[in-house]
DNA sequence: GAAACTAGTTTCCAATTGGTAACTAATGCA
DNA sequence: TGCATTAGTTACCAATTGGAAACTAGTTTC
C-alpha cells in the first residue's frame, strides 16, 4: 500500500488514467496545487513501480510522456472506488448526517 | 482521502472488519507492530470520522469495545480490492515479473 | 501489600513529508 | 542578446508522523 503513499500519487494516477499519454507540463497544470519537485518525485516512485512509464520525446524543445502501464490499470477499481467514495464522504458532511 | 492515512488505519479497519466486535488490547496483539500511542490515536481518528464505534463495558477490569460502523463498512469494498491488489503485487514481485 | 491486567496518555526524539524558491540546461523565438 | 518553454534538480525549512519507554489509574488476584 506504500506504493500509493503521499498526498499526489492517487491523483496522479487518476489523472492519468482518465487523459492518457501526458507531459510533464500537462500534469502540473491539470493537477491543482503540486510543485514540480513533488510532481517529479512521485513519477519516479510510480515508475520504479512500474505503474506509469516515461518517455522522452526528441521534440523541439525535448517534452517527456507519462503514461500508465497496464499493471499501474489494475489499480483503476481501486482509484475509482475511492472516487466514488469521495463523493459519497463530501454528501455525508453537508446535508444529511444521521 | 486522508480518512485513511497513516500507517495503520486501513489494518484496523481490516483487522475490525474481520474480527467484528474488538477490545482494545485484542487489537494490539493482532495487529503486529503497532504500538498502543498509535492505535490509541488511529482509532480516534476513526472514531472522529465516525467509521468506527467506541464502546465502554463495565467489566471487571473496564473494557473498551470497538467495532465498524454502518458507514465504515461502506468501505469494505476499497478495503478489499487493495487487499486483493496487494496479493497481486506480491506475487508480481518475485516469480513472474514481465 | 505487590503484581497484573485493563486502556490509555505523556514525553522525547528521529525520520519522513511536503512546500517555496532559486537554479540548471537545452532549444527556439524576436 | 535576452526572454520563454521544456523538464527537472537543489537547498533550505517547517510540520507531521511514528516509535520507544515510562507513566497514570482503577480493579482484581495472589
Amino acid at each position: 500500500m506504500q506504493v500509493l503513499s503521499g498526498k499526489w500519487k492517487i491523483h496522479i494516477l487518476g489523472t492519468l488514467l482518465q487523459g492518457g499519454k501526458m507531459r510533464f507540463m500537462d500534469l502540473l497544470r491539470e493537477i491543482d496545487g503540486i510543485a514540480a519537485k513533488m510532481l517529479s518525485k512521485e513519477l519516479q516512485d510510480l515508475e520504479m513501480n512500474q505503474l506509469v512509464t516515461r518517455t522522452v520525446v526528441d521534440t523541439k524543445p525535448i517534452t517527456v510522456e507519462y503514461e500508465v502501464t497496464e499493471y499501474g490499470k489494475t489499480m483503476e477499481p481501486i482509484i475509482d472506488e475511492i472516487a466514488n467514495w469521495g463523493v459519497f464522504y463530501r454528501n455525508r458532511l453537508h446535508g444529511k448526517n444521521e
